[in-house]
DNA sequence: AGCACGCCGACT
DNA sequence: GTCGGCGTGCTC
């Protein structure tokens, strides 16, 4: 092939074409850039690059024969190839999928897969100094005139090689000896890898005795491993074993030779899981999420692209990292919403690792508890497989689930717990056993008013209400972070002392604790009161050993661990997630409370949930009471269906913000007058925002339904291109929204 | 996303 | 008279 200055294929025709790419830069530009090969270079799609952009020099990939549209004026050569594998094929495809798919600029979707730009400089070893021969011969011969530090050095050195720092620390001398003795020719510098190696999860390592029911469905999924692209949901209650039916994939697909990708909601707090997958596979995995540190982040991306890593368990953000030998994609908690993104390239993870696993022709696996709509309608359609696992005989037993209704039992003035609850926790107490608290709602209050005026303490940047935070001493918007100490005064009368708390919060609810139970030992378990993930495990070993009676906790308390003792659970405020617009609203509120209700009880004795609620009729109380997720997703399944809503059909956001509310309701007025008028899709709005102010911009949206077979991308894409609105106002498209606000 | 270019307020 | 604010627009 007359490769002139690439490695393209049938480019014999275009010897011209030859010399240029196009590379697509980690930046939100409409598209990838076209830029020539120099003489002497060889690239090939999905080599990592450094070009030209500008004064600057930017990091990017080649992702195909550039045509010759550009001016050859304005195309500049590439600077040099990088070090780091190309980017494989099928994460390429994955990017513009994502890109079509979101209505993203392919280069910020990019920009996810190229997080550490760092990673890609070739790695560099660490200089170190080992003993030399010279050095060897002075510390056996006793003659030679050492001095002791410098005897020390020497006798670590021949031990083991070092970095300066580390033989001076090792030889408890100054770095002045090492110097020395390097010098003198008695120490030579060596390379030192930058990093200890790690250790690959061991498949050899014996599982546990599987069930005859995890048997049957590990049989069943390791037959889909090596086998091609599919999905598989893997179902079942908390203890019936799924994660060791996945497991056993893994082992599988590392038997293989393959790399495992496991995503994981919130992986922050899952120490859990960390501890059962080193239990299982004798180390701890690779991770991947938001508070690695640089270092890490570096050091996890060489180690999945050289594919060292075999597998990461990461957060949604893990799905765009480089493997090559990817054969297995898990999901744990795939109903989990905060595996939507919401900012930036707006995605779900879930769905896109459905798409990545189909691209790379591997099988991926969704496992829930309470599966999402989609999950179960994809199911129900054939799209997807599904293995069930019954509660595992013998394993913690669901609790009894008793709805408190308000009106008939309302707990007493400015107190939120009912009686019945009261009583129950009471009960509990003098057992010796615990009780958890639930509200999912994190401070003191979540309103405080005059009573003087009336005056509500509001956000400054947003339209929402502060929330008093008797823990931190301070109010605080929970959209923007804003943070501000009580003011002693009414900012609108001046009236003193008037502030009223109104609504409960946890920190509330623990206040009424300490006064009715004054002997409780309780523990508030908010992800605000936690400094990080220690905090975290730090609270919980604490209920396990029993220093605590009684857990109160947002939704960060719903997940996993078990405690023996924890025989009541109390729902505070089982209505809170019901209200607004929101089509998952049900569905979420159904997920979180039957999480939260797993958490009473054990295996002899089966524990209670209390559910303190003003709608003891509603679809999901009964369903928890009834204990029928089945039924109540088909119910949502139809009620989804007959108002033409996902994934029956299609929906897309469009949300306009602007420094100012003229602004935005002029940009709004425009788009509104380029309305699509096209059949099977409606288009409702523009209305304000839920939240109208949200960090100092006015928003609009519109809400764009379509019929499931309308290809909504190209209409939302039609109209963004009909209308033009001033740079300063921001237009952000949110396929399938899940928030909206 | 950077970075430069470009027109209006407080300083050497 | 300049230094510098960040609005606007471009980068193959």
């Amino acid at each position: 092939m007359p490769v002139t200055h690439t490695s393209f294929e049938g480019d014999s025709a275009e010897a011209a074409s030859a010399a240029r790419v196009r590379v697509l830069l980690p930046l939100p530009l409409a598209g990838a850039y076209d830029y020539a090969v120099p003489p002497g270079m060889n690239v090939a799609a999905g080599d990592f690059v450094s070009v030209p952009l500008g004064a600057r020099r930017v990091a990017g990939v080649v992702w195909g024969q550039a045509t010759d549209e550009v001016d050859a004026k304005k195309v500049k050569p590439i600077a040099a190839r990088l070090a780091a594998a190309p980017m494989s094929d099928e994460l390429r495809q994955l990017i513009d999928w994502v890109a079509a798919y979101t209505l993203s600029a392919p280069g910020a979707v990019l920009r996810m897969a190229m997080s550490v730009p760092e990673a890609l400089e070739a790695e560099r070893n660490l200089v170190g100094y080992g003993i030399g021969e010279t050095g060897r011969a002075a510390l056996a011969d006793e003659a030679a005139k050492l001095s002791a530090p410098r005897r020390r050095v020497l006798t670590e050195a021949s031990h083991a090689p070092g970095t300066a720092a580390d033989l001076a620390r090792r030889g408890a001398c100054g770095a002045g000896v090492v110097k020395g003795l390097t010098r003198a020719g008695l120490l030579e510098p060596v390379e030192l890898p930058r990093r200890a190696p790690l250790e690959p999860p061991d498949w050899r390592l014996p599982g546990p005795t599987l069930s005859s029911a995890q048997d049957v469905a590990a049989t069943e999924l390791l037959a889909k491993l090596g086998q091609g692209f599919s999905t598989t949901f893997l179902d079942g209650v908390t203890g019936s074993g799924k994660t060791e039916v996945y497991f056993a994939a893994i082992g599988k697909t590392l038997e293989q030779g393959k790399q495992v990708l496991v995503l994981l909601p919130e992986i922050a707090l899952s120490a859990q899981w960390l501890q059962r997958f080193a239990q299982r596979f004798g180390v701890a995995p690779a991770q991947w999420h938001s508070d690695l540190g640089h270092a890490e982040r570096r050091d996890t991306w060489r180690a999945v692209a050289s594919g060292e890593a075999r597998l990461v368990v990461g957060a949604r953000s893990a799905l765009f990292l480089p493997f090559h030998e990817l054969g297995l994609i898990v999901v744990d908690e795939e109903h989990d919403q905060s595996f939507k993104q919401e900012e930036g390239v707006i995605y779900h993870a879930r769905d896109m690792a459905v798409v990545r696993a189909s691209l790379a022709r591997i099988p991926i696996v969704l496992v829930s508890a309470t599966p999402s709509v989609e999950t179960q309608v994809n199911v129900d359609e054939g799209r997807y497989g599904r293995l069930h696992l019954p509660a595992r005989h013998g394993s913690a037993r669901l609790p009894e689930i008793r709805l408190l209704d308000l009106r008939r039992t309302p707990p007493e003035r400015r107190s939120f717990l009912a009686p019945p609850l009261l009583e129950a926790m009471r009960a509990t107490l003098e057992a010796g056993e615990q009780t958890m608290l639930f509200l999912n709602r994190r401070g003191y209050a979540p309103l405080t008013l005059c009573r003087q005026c009336g005056f509500r303490l509001n956000c400054p940047n947003c339209t929402a209400w502060l929330v008093e935070h008797r823990f931190h001493h301070r109010l605080q918007c929970h959209h923007c972070g804003h943070a501000e100490p009580l003011p002693p005064l009414c900012p609108n009368c001046g009236a003193a002392g008037s502030f009223a708390a109104c609504g409960p919060g946890v920190e509330r609810v623990a206040e009424e604790v300490a006064l009715k139970f004054p002997k409780a030992r309780a523990a508030v378990m908010a992800s605000d009161t936690l400094t990080g993930p220690h905090a975290a495990a730090e609270i919980l070993e604490r209920v396990e050993r029993h220093d605590i009676d009684v857990l109160i906790g947002t939704q960060v308390v719903a997940k996993g661990h078990h405690f023996p003792l924890l025989t009541l659970v109390g729902v505070v405020d089982a209505d809170l997630g019901l209200d607004g617009g929101d089509l998952r609203a049900a569905e979420r509120s159904f997920q979180l409370l039957h999480q939260v209700a797993g958490r009473a009880g054990r295996a002899e004795q089966p524990g209670l949930v209390l559910v303190q609620t003003f709608h003891p009729e509603n679809q999901v109380m009964r369903a928890l009471v009834a204990d029928d997720r089945d039924r109540f997703l088909r119910l949502q399944a139809e009620e989804r269906q007959r108002h033409g809503n996902p994934p029956f059909g299609r929906l897309a956001a469009l949300i306009i913000s602007g420094d100012s509310e003229d602004e935005a309701e002029s940009a709004a007025r425009a788009y509104a007058r380029s309305t699509p008028h096209l059949p099977g899709v409606e288009v409702f709005g523009p209305a304000p925002a839920p939240l109208q102010i949200l960090r100092g911009r006015h928003r609009k949206r519109f809400l764009v339904k379509a019929r499931r077979n309308v290809r909504i991308q190209q209409v939302m894409r039609d109209w963004l291109a009909r209308v033009k609105v001033p740079s300063t106002v921001r237009v952000q498209v949110d396929i399938d929204p899940y928030s909206f606000l």
